[in-house]
DNA sequence: CGTGCGGTGTGAAGCAGTTCACACGCATAT
DNA sequence: ATATGCGTGTGAACTGCTTCACACCGCACG
């Protein structure tokens, strides 16, 4: 996107548009022009329906996958039926790092969450790359470092925190993360996965969000919640103990 | 450790065996010989009491800290006083390494949880170092991987599990952890200090420690748990529902 | 050689959040 | 239009865990 690539204008041009996802992504955006050319060589293309399973826990990690269009599920489930949603990963980003960096399984299941598009690079191929470029390394590091961080702030969160507090840490970064995406504040995620997220049922987080509705903190729409005034629940959010 | 390091004899005999602890870590045991030199000269020695702060949450990241002895509490907490354990560094390891390799606040405080004598590596001086082996870099990778599904399994547990689950899952990663550390099954910890691993009460945690006594899968002890029977324990943790 | 404090043990009361059961509305397929 | 289904809204009963209030023990330190 906006990179002199003049000398290849002849091939797959339908795709161009949507390598420019990968191009778009902090990990690759510093890239020479011909180590992009070759990460895009191991990048295949695939269509998923919704509901569609890209990966399960404990499979091995072959591949890391970027999103193209539609968003994917990171989740996790007990024996007994409850899951947990780790993460909705949107366009633009990427996800599967941590199994094909370190050769491990994978710690989560992951499915397609609506329609998508995905790229998918594999393992044996990546791998080496990564090696042959340091300054991708270190770009790894970075974003290793910021899911660890993420993930921190969840623990944190769940063993701190009681239901209005995650509820709004939770609305709160879903408002920042889709803030790009959503000119607004509207998030499009239905009741259940907010309770996922958070970790609590579903009808104990739709009853704070009534509450919070009644002050006009938030709007709740059809399978969407319009956050209106951030600020108490950054207040909520940042020191809990108070009620709404 | 072990390993060819002929030519520097004379210099600091004192503190070449705590040396020694840099060598055994995964993280730099196969670092050349002279780079290794290099990186002992970054390494400030530090003597700490029981109690004492490291860093805490928020401050910014200005070092790497590797424990020579006693070990160092990795913990978060509330402002209304609620505080929870996410993490405890014994002997030949190291902590701290997320803020140093992206230059954020740190995440969680840090206290010597016993006097520790700890080395701490500026960053200024290590992260360069770092860029200049990518060998290291790599190896750093594969230590952000390992922390995330750790990180990411705690999530797992806390949002997934009940408090026999979570018990269970927190000694099965001491006895792990302090399997080569102590000879047989004893954890030193106060069941306090559970508690705020596990995020549940002092109380409910020992009901449940003395449920698991009267049936001799552990024995209870000042200061200490001993597990004696861990297949039990993997059971309620790997699918939890179960009682005890 | 007490004496005090940190760690442990235990019951009773309370409560946050779950579970259950059901009604309603919107939305897309038929 | 009508059906089918998913998302939402809401009260009542239930429960696992917390909180509180103790008593007890053993080790460390004066």
């Amino acid at each position: 996107m906006g990179v002199p690539q003049d000398k290849t204008i002849e091939p797959r041009l339908v795709t161009s548009s949507k390598l420019a996802v990968l191009r778009g992504h902090p990990i690759f955006c510093d890239l020479g022009a011909d180590a992009f050319e070759q990460l895009c060589r191991y990048a295949k293309h695939a269509t998923l329906k919704r509901g569609a399973t890209i990966f399960s826990k404990g499979d091995p990690g072959n591949s890391l996958i970027a999103v193209i269009s539609g968003t994917v599920k990171i989740s996790i489930s007990s024996p007994d039926g409850r899951s947990a949603i780790l993460n909705l990963i949107g366009p633009g980003e990427i996800f599967g790092e941590v199994a094909v960096l370190d050769g491990q399984a994978r710690t989560a299941d992951a499915t397609a969450n609506s329609n998508c598009e995905i790229f998918v690079i594999d393992r044996r191929e990546f791998l080496p790359f990564v090696r042959s470029q340091p300054a991708l390394a270190m770009k790894f590091i970075e974003l290793l470092c910021t899911r660890l961080r993420w993930t921190s702030d969840q623990v944190e969160e769940v063993i701190l925190q009681d239901l209005p507090g995650r509820l709004a840490s939770a609305l709160i970064r879903l408002t920042e993360r889709h803030k790009v995406a959503q000119g607004g504040r509207t998030i499009a995620v239905t009741q259940q996965e907010i309770s996922e997220m958070v970790g609590m049922s579903r009808e104990s987080i739709n009853k704070q969000l009534r509450a919070w509705a009644a002050r006009n903190w938030v709007r709740l729409e059809h399978g969407a919640i319009v956050v209106l005034n951030l600020e108490p629940l950054q207040e909520i959010a940042g020191s809990e103990v108070q009620e709404g």
